[in-house]
DNA sequence: ATGGTGGTTGTACCA
């Protein structure tokens, strides 16, 4: 008798508040058999993150939130070891400068699961952008170091990129003239991430165009379907070459209590 | 009305 081959179900997902979306979170972990779950914009301190929730349905998490902004956690049943909070050289932002919460990794069945909250950039003239590019910049530095360490490791960045890398990535280009997540500047720090040997896994699998992960509550834009793509899961070789299908959750993003984002999924085999 | 929705917070800020 020979076992089949152990399969992963990672996600990512900004659930844009995890008390205000608790019940949704741990509903849709269920029905979505995810195993692994990267979740950003908890809005929660550590001290008021909803633990106990995800304990009794056999998860594991990590999570790092200093105050109602940012918050990350990564969330596994697969085993989470060697929690890092931030990466090296991750640049902070306020007066005075200090690191925001927009980075937590953790080691789940030997893979390395980053839960990634990448600044917003406000808009084109802000020092914001500048401080969205910074860290990009530092995301694809440190990257590139880890591959160059270990070749053959299994690394997953998962997130909320807040970048839109294509014009198929928004639902009209005209609108987005003068507006951020579509610059060259940012598709350029985006690509840095790429170019230092990470891989989109889900685009292969979810190619349609209008295949967007976010939706503005505002202006009916998800009922008019009128989206982006800012969410995305990339990977390193040795992981990307194992990834044997994804998807994009749009059904999430539907009702009453849904969150902004809708949960990307892919399958490690 | 030009952020029209939604979250956290506190009467503002963030996305």
């Amino acid at each position: 008798m020979s076992e089949p081959a152990q399969s992963t179900r990672i996600a990512t997902w900004n659930v844009n508040s995890i008390r205000s979306r608790i019940d949704r979170v741990t509903a849709w972990l269920e029905r979505a058999d995810v195993d692994v779950l990267a979740i950003q914009e908890t809005k929660a301190r550590d001290t008021q993150f909803p633990f106990d929730r995800f304990r009794d349905l056999g998860y594991e998490v990590a999570h790092h939130g200093l105050n109602q902004w940012n918050g990350v956690a990564v969330v596994s049943r697969v085993g989470l070891d060697d929690v890092q909070v931030g990466f090296e050289g991750m640049p902070g932002w306020g007066d005075p400068v200090a690191a925001e919460a927009r980075a937590i990794s953790a080691v789940c069945r030997g893979i390395r699961i980053w839960s990634l909250y990448v600044p917003n950039g406000r808009s084109l003239d802000d020092p914001h952008l500048q401080y969205k590019l910074s860290w990009l910049a530092a995301l694809a530095t440190a990257g590139r170091g880890w591959l160059a360490a270990d070749p053959g490791a299994e690394v997953a960045l998962l997130g909320d990129w807040n970048v839109a890398p294509t014009d198929a990535d928004v639902w009209s280009v005209p609108f987005f003239e003068g507006r951020t997540h579509v610059s060259p500047d940012e598709r350029a720090a985006f690509e840095a991430v790429v170019d230092a040997g990470f891989v989109d896994v889900v685009r292969p699998h979810a190619s349609e165009p209008g295949t967007f992960t976010y939706w503005d509550y505002t202006q009916l834009r998800f009922q008019k379907r009128q989206g982006m793509r800012i969410d995305f899961a990339l990977c390193s070789p040795a992981l990307a070459g194992r990834v044997v299908g994804a998807a994009i959750d749009r059904e999430e993003r539907k009702g009453k209590g849904a969150s902004d984002h809708a949960p990307v999924v892919f399958e490690v085999g």
